[in-house]
DNA sequence: AGAATGTTGGAACGGTCGTTTCAAGATAGC
DNA sequence: GCTATCTTGAAACGACCGTTCCAACATTCT
């Protein structure tokens, strides 16, 4: 009986979170969403609830998004050390060119941001970090399998050593650090995982 | 013949620093300025001027009090290996507890910010991140001559790579992340300049 | 003491914040 | 076509934003 959404709530969230991610959400208004999504007020409250709990949606969105894809292809990646090189060379790419350039990454924003103090916030970034760091370890122990790292390398710590290193090109990258520099520092930190010299 | 200020300015800048360092800028409102530091908007304008003015000396206060020290003492020691892990070890134990705990660190938070979007602020961003990695490259360097590191490690590419990894363990500490697995991370990329087993 | 100068307290500015409310509009079933 | 149900537009809410203004105050010099 009812009448139905005049609009699909993934794609306004979309829109929603190029704002989150780019601005962050303290500097993000109300107005800005009401603005760029075109939407007003009664159907964004309506349909994803306060500021709060809309950050959350397109944080988990931005997830599964542009996150998901990204380490599942690492994940089912089979060739090793090139399947790591391969997902730094594309986060390098994303994050210094193209359309969300010097954005940095969403969720590495969060983590510096006040927003952060949410339970449930702080929640998604545990997880996600997680996520990003076993899919780092399932490629290095397929490359320590195929003999692709050095004798003494242990595929969990440094599968947390790149981990760290992305947060780091992701805040960089933000602050205008130049793509070349940032994929000559990862290739030394690879380097430094199997042994053999950049 | 005037009247003199009834306050000292960097002990004012200091309680400056703790909000927008724990907060953000976005977060941190003039009234909390106000009622943390005790003196009035009237007194705060007239000496630093406008909020983004009083951010950037917060930032600069940062930087000479806390970033500065640091640094110092890590250029100037001239041990190699072990400054540099004495500069993790007292950096990770700064961000995971103790007063500052959890706090991060202001300038890897300014990254992630909207405040990034200022020309002045990413000049300082920029500066200190040099700032780190050129005390890195020194100790380093002195490393590499005393045969502390690996035949093919470059102490260039190497301090880059630790810098980066510093932005890594302050985004995650903020987040909760365990001093203990942190410490292990960080000694693993060291051992991966070195050359030998973590 | 009195004049000159910068400081301080506090009210007030217009604007924007996140959020709520409610009447008007649109759709589905009867 | 009528009713029920949800959506939509727009106005309005109180609270807070960063900033400015000004009178009262304290200090130093003449």
């Amino acid at each position: 009986m009812p009448d139905i959404k005049h609009f699909d709530p993934d794609t306004i969230l979309d829109t929603v979170v190029r704002l989150f991610w780019k601005q962050g959400a303290a500097s993000t208004g109300i107005q800005d969403i009401v603005t760029a999504t075109g939407l007003n007020r009664s159907s964004l409250y309506a349909t994803f609830g306060n500021k709060q709990q809309l950050y959350m949606a397109a944080l988990e969105r931005y997830v599964s998004a542009r996150s998901h894809p990204v380490l599942g292809r690492l994940t089912e990646d089979d060739r090793g050390l090139p399947a790591v090189v391969d997902f730094f060379d594309s986060l390098i790419d994303t994050r210094c060119s193209g359309e969300y350039a010097r954005w940095g990454c969403m969720i590495s924003n969060a983590h510096a941001g006040a927003e952060n103090g949410d339970g449930d916030v702080r929640a998604v970034l545990d997880r996600q970090h997680h996520r990003l760091r076993d899919a780092l370890h399932t490629a290095l122990t397929t490359a320590q399998a195929k003999g692709q790292l050095a004798g003494n390398a242990d595929p969990g710590t440094a599968a947390e050593v790149l981990a760290l290193l992305a947060h780091g090109v992701n805040l960089r990258s933000r602050a205008g650090a130049d793509a070349a520099e940032l994929r000559r520092t990862v290739t030394a930190a690879i380097a430094g995982i199997t042994g053999h010299a950049g």
